[in-house]
DNA sequence: GCAAAAGTGTTAAAAGTACACCCATGG
DNA sequence: CCATGGGTGTACTTTTAACACTTTTGC
């Protein structure tokens, strides 16, 4: 499961959105799904994620994590299916890359359709999760590209908490973090004052 | 995997400790694992653990979690294995009845002996994970009988955290948090005032 | 100049920390 | 009465939150 950013309804702000895939066989022939695969018997579990999420979407994202392995008995109508989710992030601009066809579609993650099989419930786990996380790990800063301006990251934040930030204390949170470093350049072509740009700057 | 509180090396303080089985069968013949078993077509995934913990430990815990899927090729020399791991907190007086033979054996959980394929590196992920979570979640109460004092429950805090918490402090923290009531008895034989005793509210 | 967002300063509330000190029991 | 841990009080520090205010740009 892949979240990215994208434009939110309103258009102003950004709102979490993940492609989905519209499944062509049965069960659930028509119903959008999380893109998976098969395990192979040679390649890790990251890498089977990794793999599938790139046939599937075209994305190879550079933050990818375990999220949790769903195995209940009724999960699948036909077989018994065990599924080891990986979730990952993807930056703004390695979205943009992403193939959009017929059967690959991106969609806001807090107003999907109906899905096929238990993948409702995934995407809420991992929503969850996401919020928490959050909260303690610079997460976020995998969701923007190299160069991002702190009302950028601030945005990010709260796509994802779903709740306004006071920007002066972020501000102050962020940079106390040591997890950002200002790159020296700023951005231009706002009527405003031009803030400064910051990169990610992730512990070694 | 199971973690229960058990006599520290200097026997004052607890420890955390989790059973061992002897693997009787190559690959690691003799040496030292977690308990484990397969995945019935049937049951779902903590159904599965708690089968396993049972038929190889006899216990029959309250407290169970996912922990990880481990699945790198290598694990296991012979075959290809994944490993859906569950980790569980059995309270002291379940923990009196777990069997303990020649081949399932009670050890220290920060002084083991190199164990069967990948298993160190979980107990490092769970204790890791255990150590996080007791700092945000009620979970060091599973590791208690049905009444406990503070002085117990911070000296589970404390095992788990290894470092010494100021009782006043730990108390007014647990209070507030509503995670304990107190049922009106007391705990009397000590040589001192005698402490009240509590019972674990966790929320519904 | 004005609107808008960047960025700084200040203050109050809340949470965490350290430690002094009284209480109640067994021996 | 004394040692021991239970339990309370209090002062101090750090963190968090709220919001006023100044700065710099585009138009």
């Amino acid at each position: 499961m892949i979240f990215g950013l994208g434009a939110s309804a309103e258009g102003s702000r950004s709102a979490l959105q993940l492609p989905l895939v519209r499944r062509v066989r049965e069960p659930y022939r028509g119903r959008w799904a999380l893109p998976g695969g098969p395990l192979g018997a040679t390649e890790s579990l990251a890498d089977a994620a990794r793999r599938n999420l790139f046939e599937t979407t075209g994305l190879a994202p550079r933050y990818l994590e375990q999220l949790y392995t769903f195995g209940a008995v009724e999960r699948s109508p036909d077989e018994r299916v065990v599924s080891i989710v990986y979730w990952a992030l993807v930056r703004a601009d390695e979205a943009d890359q992403a193939r959009t066809t017929e059967n690959v579609r991106w969609m806001p993650a807090d107003d999907l359709p109906p899905l096929a099989f238990d993948h409702d419930e995934i995407v809420a786990y991992a929503l969850g999760r996401l919020r928490g996380k959050v909260e303690y790990s610079p997460i976020a800063h995998a969701l923007l590209g190299e160069e991002f301006t702190l009302a950028e990251l601030r945005d990010v934040y709260e796509a994802v908490l779903r709740r306004a930030l006071d920007p002066a204390n972020f501000r102050r949170q962020i940079e106390a973090s040591g997890t950002v470093e200002p790159t020296g350049r700023f951005l231009a072509g706002g009527r405003h004052r031009p803030p400064r740009l910051y990169r990610s700057r992730v512990a070694p």
